[in-house]
DNA sequence: TTCCAGGGTGAGT
DNA sequence: ACTCACCATGGA
């Protein structure tokens, strides 16, 4: 299995914002236990949580043949080169959800410190918890209205049904909620459902795609980047997004 | 002090 | 379908 652990786990994905780094180890709780994920000779993993991280790191994506797919052009092909192993990963629904609303115009170390105040025992915080907990100290601004109005909406929603949908289906049932829009709908399709057709269009993709392919509108780009990459899309975002942050 | 951050919303064209 | 001000907070 192809993996750069580092990058995969702190490029801005879930991970990043949910999981600790303890030396070069990186570790969260599951359930009460504590799982270590950390490479030596290979990926290496707390006994009993090796399907858990395998599907944490799309561990059964054949990144070689995404490579392929994806290299349309000497811009991907650089960024390849320069981040191999980096992995699309993903993380549970409501927790990807809840990333993704704490980083509506935001930056990653913030959003990570949103998170991680949002988290008790080592998870985030489910809807119940979050409508009944005081937020004030969790310094969400205008994005807690947002989190608590989606918590609430959550409540009578079924999140794993909306994976069990068609792409399109599942975005439109997420842009009903509170705070999510095209942006942070395509993030939780592609990081917490696994949806690899999902290209999300931030500022630094933005910037990628009229930078290098002179594609300046979101929807010019998402028309561009569906007939080019397809399904892996969003695999293409994910080494974009390193390659113009310069990660 | 001003600008920016893995943007969304609502009002106005 | 597109534009725009506004939305809090903290770091550069």
């Amino acid at each position: 299995m192809i993996i750069n652990l580092r990058l995969t786990m702190e490029s801005g994905q879930p991970p990043n914002f949910i999981w600790s780094k303890d030396g070069d180890k990186y570790f969260r709780y599951i359930g009460g236990e504590k799982c270590y994920i950390w490479e030596d000779n290979g990926l290496r993993s707390t006994e009993g949580f090796e399907d858990y991280v395998l599907k944490l790191l799309r561990g059964n994506d054949d990144l070689n043949a995404v490579y392929k797919k994806i290299s349309t052009d000497a811009v991907i092909k650089q960024a390849i080169k320069n981040y191999r192993g980096l992995r699309a990963t993903l993380s549970d629904p409501w927790e990807t959800l809840v990333c993704f609303i704490c980083s509506i115009n935001n930056n990653i170390p913030r959003i990570r410190r949103n998170v991680q105040s949002l988290m008790r025992e080592g998870r985030v915080s489910t809807p119940e918890e979050i409508l009944r907990a005081d937020l004030s100290k969790c310094c969400l601004g205008f994005r807690e209205k947002f989190l608590r109005e989606t918590a609430e909406l959550v409540l009578s929603h079924d999140l794993e049904k909306i994976g069990k949908t068609d792409y399109k289906t599942a975005k439109q049932v997420l842009m009903e909620f509170p705070g999510v829009g095209a942006k942070v709908a395509d993030c939780v399709l592609l990081y917490g459902y696994g949806f690899l057709q999902a290209f999300p269009i931030d500022v630094w993709i933005q910037r990628a795609m009229e930078k290098y392919y002179h594609k300046k509108k979101p929807t010019e780009i998402r028309k561009f980047a569906e007939e080019r990459w397809g399904s892996c899309a969003g695999y293409a975002n994910t080494y974009l997004y390193a390659a113009v942050r310069g990660m």
